[in-house]
Order: C-alpha cells, then structure tokens, then sequence
DNA sequence: AGCACGCCGACT
DNA sequence: GTCGGCGTGCTC
C-alpha cells in the first residue's frame, strides 16, 4: 500500500481516483517522470490500473502510478480516455519499475516499457462465434446432415461453425440454415486459447536420500515469506529434480511460479524434464517469440492462466498476479545482466522482486557467483547442498597439459595428449567434446606480406572467417563481407593468412588426424533455436556422433551418457583482457564444461590445453578445489576493492562524432566526483571503442560499499554539460567493459 | 518512443 | 513555385 503524506488516508482510499480527481500516470516511455491528467467524469479509476491517455496528437498506454504530482499548468492538463482491457498491475511490480529506476539510474518509463512490452496484449482479444444448441428447441425437418450436426452438439462445447461442419461432414451452410431456424444458438467468446496446467500432484522423480532432504529444505521456504536460498551443487546432482519440488509446493498452493534460464532457446533437456514432472509444457518467455504468441503468453501470466513461465532475463518483468516463487536457473550467468537499454542485472533485481512480493527465490548453479558466494557466507542467503553426483559419481578426472613444452607443431591445436586420449576414448567406444570457445574458421585474417589485419570497418574487432559461408564476419555488428583476393592494403595476391583456430579449423585438424569418426561442430551458427538444440541432444544421445566440437552452447547442462572425455582446448582463452571477472568467469565455464565428461556409469576425464597451468583457476580445476578458487579470488578482489567487496559503476559515453564524444567524457573526466575510497578511471576508450558506427568511452568509479552510488553517478551527471548528440549510460554494476 | 515543426535541395 | 529529407524538441 502506498503511504500517504497527509496521513489520515487509510486503506485503499488513496489508491481509487473518482472523477475530477488529477491523477501521475507513468508512460512507458524515456520521459523524466509519470505525466499528468484528470480523470473525467463518470470513470473512476486505481492505482495500477492500465489506461489510455491522449499524448500530444496521438493516443499513449500509461498506469496509473499515483496522486498527480502538481507541478504543470492545469490548463495542460488532459482527461485520460480510459481503461485498456487488461488487470491492473500489482502493487509489488509497480514498487519494482520505481525500485529498479531508481537503482539503474533510468527514467522509471524506460522501465515499465518492460512491463508493458506488448502494446496488443492490452486490447480486447478478437471475439470469435461459436455455436451451440438453442435451449428452445423448435421443431424443424431434420435431414442427415442436421441429425449429425445435433447428435454432435449434444455432448461437445460450443464451437466455430465451420469445426461443426467439419464434424459433422457437411457444409457450413448447413450449420447456418439452423441457427436461422432457431435450432443452434450463437455464443460469443473471446478467441484466447487455454492454457495447459502443469499438475504438482503428479509422481516426480525417485530422488536420492540427499536430493529429498534438499527438496524438502527448499520446500519449506515456499510459502513463508521472502528469503533467499541457494541451491548448490556440481553438475549432475539433480538440482533441477531438486527445485521442481519446490516449484511443486508453491503451484499446490495455488501460486505462479517463474523460472529465469539464461539462455532459453537451449533448455530442451529441461524442458522435457519438466513435462516428465508436471505433465504439461510451461509457458515460455524470451525473445524470439512471434507477436501473437508474446500477446497470448503476457495475458495468460496476467489472467493468472499460465501457471509457470520459464523465461529469460525480461521475464522478471511479468505481470503475474500470483507470483509464490522464483527460481533463477545457472545465477552465475552473465546474460542475466542486460548490456542494452535499461542495464539492470535480472538475478540482482529477481531478489528485489521477491521481496517486494514477499516470497522465496533459489538461485541455482554448480559455481555460484562470488556475489552470491559472500552473501551466503554473510548469512544473507541460505544455502542447500547437494554433495555429489546422482549416483555417486564424482567429478571427472582433470589434467593439464603446459602448451608450453607438451603443444602441438605449429599451426596444429591439438596436443599429442588431447590426441592420445581422444584416440583411446574413440576405441572404447565412447564420445568426446571438444571445447573451444570460438566460431568459424579462424578469429584473424592477416597479410603475410605487410602485416595488414581485416578489422570491422564499424567496431573494434577482428573480422572472423567463416570458412562454410566463405565470409568474413563481425560478431558485434553482424557486418560481413567476401574474404578478399589481394590484400586491400599492399595488394599482394595469395598473402592472405587465417591466424588462430576456431570451431571449423579444429574440425580439419580433428579430419586428418581421426578421418573415421563422426564430427558435429555445435555453435550458435549452426544450432539455432530449440528445434535444432532438441535434435543436437537427439543426435548425441543416440550416439550418431563420435565427437562434438562445440563453443559456448555445449557448457550448458545437458546429459551425455556416453560423454567420457572433455578437451578444453584453450583453456586460457578468458584470462587475458583485463577484466576484473575473467578468472571468475573461465572458472566457471570451465567447470561447467568438466561437469559434461562422465556423466553416465562411466568415469569421466578432462584435459584441459593452457599456457600457464600455474594460473589459480587452473590449477583450482586440476585439484578439483572450488573453495580454493573461491578463497583466492576473494582474497584479490578485497584488495583491490573490487565487487562483491567494493562497488562498481560506469560511464558510457557513445556518439557517431569522435571529436564531440572526446570532449565530453574529457569533462566527465574533470568534473568527477572527489571523495575519500573513490577512484574514477578513465575516459578511456572502451574495449569496443568503435561499436555499430559510435565511438565509445568509458569511465569507471570504483568505491566502497558504503557510498551511495546512485546519488554519486546522478550528480556527477547532472553538473558536466553534454552535447546533444553525445550519448551518456551509466551502468551501476558493470559486468562486462564492452 | 512517436510525431510535428522547420529549414534546405530536386521535382512538376 | 511545391515535395520531402531527417535534425530538434515536446508530449501532462
């Protein structure tokens, strides 16, 4: 409930605005604050309610965020038109859009553009006329075709004329020619479809000693306000079955559940496991769902219809009505933190939302962040363990191979090791993955002659060669272009070189070295969307393949039986570039790609390929230490007064004019805060200094946990003048330096 | 975010 | 003389 100043308000009388009353709605747009307007006589309307309103010349969509704040000219003030068809949002997820506002630094429009992202789900849904039998029967001469059409009728819902016809076998004339004659009678009903509900009652899965005692730890949060728990435990303890029980609880109580994935497309195994559960699919949310599908799934979560939603990192921004629990799957992932638009971390405001709407979340991953690691050890998070694998199994065997002194000849990628291995894997009978976390054929293309390197002519970055395509590909723009004859710098013909390996180049070494076996290469490129992830499961588990070559997609937890060896084939490839979570996160992906090897009864091993096998994170991995890493790690980033233990934010000064872009952050440079246990670096450019066109620099604060940094930014802002085509974000929180 | 208003080049 | 390019600014 919102609190009133004037005091004597109570209840809900300061929530219900009758006619005449002047009223604060939020657009959904990048405007400093809610807007104005009356509301006209007889309409009456609530705080949350979603409503039309005239907006210059045309006709906006707004929620009635409160009490009109006072400050315009009443003779600009404008009656709204009225109510859209949709619930009204809820208290909790309003609290939320001022919540995360206030937090990330953007207009509080700009965030409940999220809520409100689909413009047609607030509009009446199509009606559509379906037919029944009339309650006073007429007599009339009945013929074949209108026997068959009443029999029908007689045991089945109402339905569209044309489905009657079908069922009966004739035209729809027939149908037509009775609904004259008084014999059927029409119906309207709105077109939406139902939704499919999942059944916590159902049998789940035979869960080991310790996956009970976990389920039922977890499940004793649901219901009993808010809390946070993480769930932990390596690859292939069953977490998944583990959270299912306590999504079970919540849906038994009558509650919606939400589930964020980070990347949803490839959760096939999930969801067929969840089906397996809960006989029934989940409702989806992500990105690339068509229109139609975006409008019935947000009015399912609205109306209360769909009971679970398994969604990415803007599902958090659903209006559900009933919300019992959210679990956020993999925590540790980075795409759970937006880089475009709003820049907000789902898993962070995933917390903030189960608080405001009092319920537990479970944050689930085999190698939580330090973030959540610390918070645990703070006992601001609970935790539940689950110790080993199902079944006993521990982790697969980890070695090291030093690229130094045991590497392969030049221009070759695979280490006699890597190779001995895989050969001895091939012969039992088994699978093996090779893991390298780069697309297409090569990550440079130089000239020999004159040192010329093909560069994006829009970022920053390395054309990659994508040999199958015969392109040259930027993988931040999308840019793509022929692979030239001649250098375009010397023109020297036949001088230009592929450097370095990527997925499709390891594919031709592993050819002439093993040219019997089957090889997948599994990327983004050629696994696109959940169909063809389902077949890639499919194909691996059915053994048609010998060996997968797989970049990212393959880290995420999927279950090979038949997967005994792991070859990392750069293990290091995360450590170089400076950013203060590149341990943490080659850690972690390297974990998570162990955790593929011997899964099934077989033992499992990994090699992992890495020119300094003295590096904390790898030998973390050989020891098979997770604690030791995380103490490390830790222990750096107290020093430095990094995240978790210090705070973190940046300035992202973008715009198509260098010159002006310069001078800009040159003045957010001069004009940056000055405060003890506060360190502003930079302008710098940014790693992407040249990004889709723009030119971009970046500033870093670096503080104390103590210091506010929102006031901090806010002001910083607010006293250098920019340029109106300069651009300036600020990202509380940076994961990435992009 | 849209949409209007406005101020400079190629058309009927 | 108008049509239209998209830069700038406003919408309660």
């Amino acid at each position: 409930m919102r609190k009133s100043g004037t005091g004597a308000t109570s209840g809900e009388d300061d929530t219900i605005y009758e006619a005449g009353a002047r009223i604060a709605v939020l657009l959904p747009l990048p405007l400093a604050g809610p807007y104005d307007y009356k509301v006209p006589d007889g309409l009456t309307v609530a705080r949350g309610d979603i409503v039309a309103v005239p907006l210059g010349t045309r006709v906006a969509t707004g929620v009635v965020w409160g009490s009109a704040i006072g400050d315009v000219d009443d003779k600009k003030l404008r009656d709204i038109i009225g109510p859209k068809d949709a619930p009204p949002v809820g208290e909790p997820l309003i609290d939320l859009v001022d919540w995360v506002s206030a937090y990330t630094l953007y207009p509080a429009g700009a965030v409940l553009r999220m809520v409100i992202s689909v413009p047609a789900a607030l509009e009446l849904p199509k009606q559509v006329t379906l037919y029944k039998l009339s309650d006073n029967q007429t007599d009339v001469r009945m013929t074949p075709p209108r026997e068959r059409i009443c029999a029908f009728l007689e045991s089945a819902l109402p339905m569209p004329a044309a489905d009657i016809a079908r069922e009966a076998g004739c035209g729809t004339s027939v149908v037509k020619g009775l609904v004259d004659l008084g014999v059927l009678a029409a119906v309207s009903a709105s077109a939406e479809p139902d939704w499919p509900v999942p059944d916590p009652e159902r049998s789940g899965f035979a869960l080991s000693d310790d996956q009970a005692a976990a389920a039922q730890d977890l499940g004793n949060k649901v219901g009993n306000g808010f809390g946070v728990t993480l769930l932990d435990g390596v690859p292939g303890s069953g977490k998944t079955e583990v959270y299912f029980e306590a999504m079970a609880k919540a849906l038994a109580m009558g509650k919606q559940v939400l589930v964020m994935l980070p990347e949803i497309a490839l959760g096939a195994q999930w969801f067929q496991r969840f089906e397996d559960r809960f006989g029934a699919p989940p409702a989806v949310w992500h990105s690339e769902l068509t229109q139609a599908r975006r409008r019935d799934t947000w009015r399912a979560v609205a109306s209360g219809k769909a009971r679970v939603v398994v969604g990415a990192r803007s599902s958090l921004f659903l209006p559900f009505p009933e919300l019992g629990l959210i679990v956020v799957d993999e925590e540790h992932d980075s795409s759970f933190k937006q880089e475009d638009g709003v820049m907000y971390h789902a898993r962070d405001m995933a917390v903030v939302r189960s608080r405001l709407e009092d319920t537990p979340l479970i944050l689930v991953s085999a190698t939580p962040s330090l973030e959540t690691v610390i918070n645990v050890r703070r006992d601001r998070y609970d935790e539940v363990n689950l110790p080993a694998r199902h079944g006993g199994q521990d982790m697969a065997d980890t070695h090291v191979v030093d690229m130094r002194s045991a590497g392969p000849a030049r221009g070759r990628w695979l280490s006699p090791e890597l190779a001995e291995a895989m050969t001895e894997t091939f012969e039992s009978g088994d699978q093996a993955m090779l893991f390298l976390n780069r697309r297409g054929y090569a990550p440079l293309t130089l000239c020999r002659t004159c040192g010329h390197r093909m560069q994006c002519p829009r970022c920053s970055a390395w054309l990659v060669e994508h040999r199958l395509l015969g392109r040259l590909q930027c993988h931040h723009c999308g840019f793509a272009t022929k692979p030239p004859e001649i250098c375009p710098s010397c023109e020297d013909t036949e001088s230009m070189v592929p450097c370095g390996p990527g997925v499709e180049r390891l594919a031709e070494e592993v050819q002439l070295l093993f040219p019997d076996i089957r090889t997948l290469v599994a990327t983004s490129d050629t696994v696109r969307g959940p169909k063809q992830a389902a077949e890639l499961v499919r194909i691996i588990e059915d053994k048609e393949v010998d060996l997968i070559i797989g970049s990212q997609i393959v880290a995420k937890g999927y279950h090979f039986p038949s997967l005994t060896l792991v070859g990392v084939v750069d293990a290091d490839l995360g450590l170089s570039g400076g950013e203060f979570r590149a341990a943490e996160k080659t850690f972690q992906l390297l974990f998570q790609v162990a955790g593929r090897a011997g899964r099934g009864d077989r033992p499992g091993r990994v090699i992992l390929q890495s020119y300094m096998p003295e590096h904390a994170v790898i030998k973390s991995m050989v020891a098979q230490d997770r604690d030791a890493f995380i103490d490390a790690e830790s222990q750096a980033r107290t020093d430095a007064i990094m995240p978790p233990f210090g705070r973190l934010a940046a300035l992202i000064v973008s715009g198509r004019d260098e010159a002006l872009v310069d001078q800009a952050a040159n003045a957010l440079g001069r004009t940056a805060p000055r405060l003890d246990d506060l360190h502003v670096l930079g302008p710098a450019p940014a790693a992407m200094a040249l990004l889709r066109g723009r030119h971009r620099r970046r500033l870093l604060l670096r503080t104390t946990r103590d210091k506010s940094v929102q006031r901090i930014m806010h002001d910083w802002i607010k006293r250098s003048p920019i340029p109106k085509k300069v651009r300036v974000q600020v990202d509380i929180d940076p994961v990435s330096f992009f």
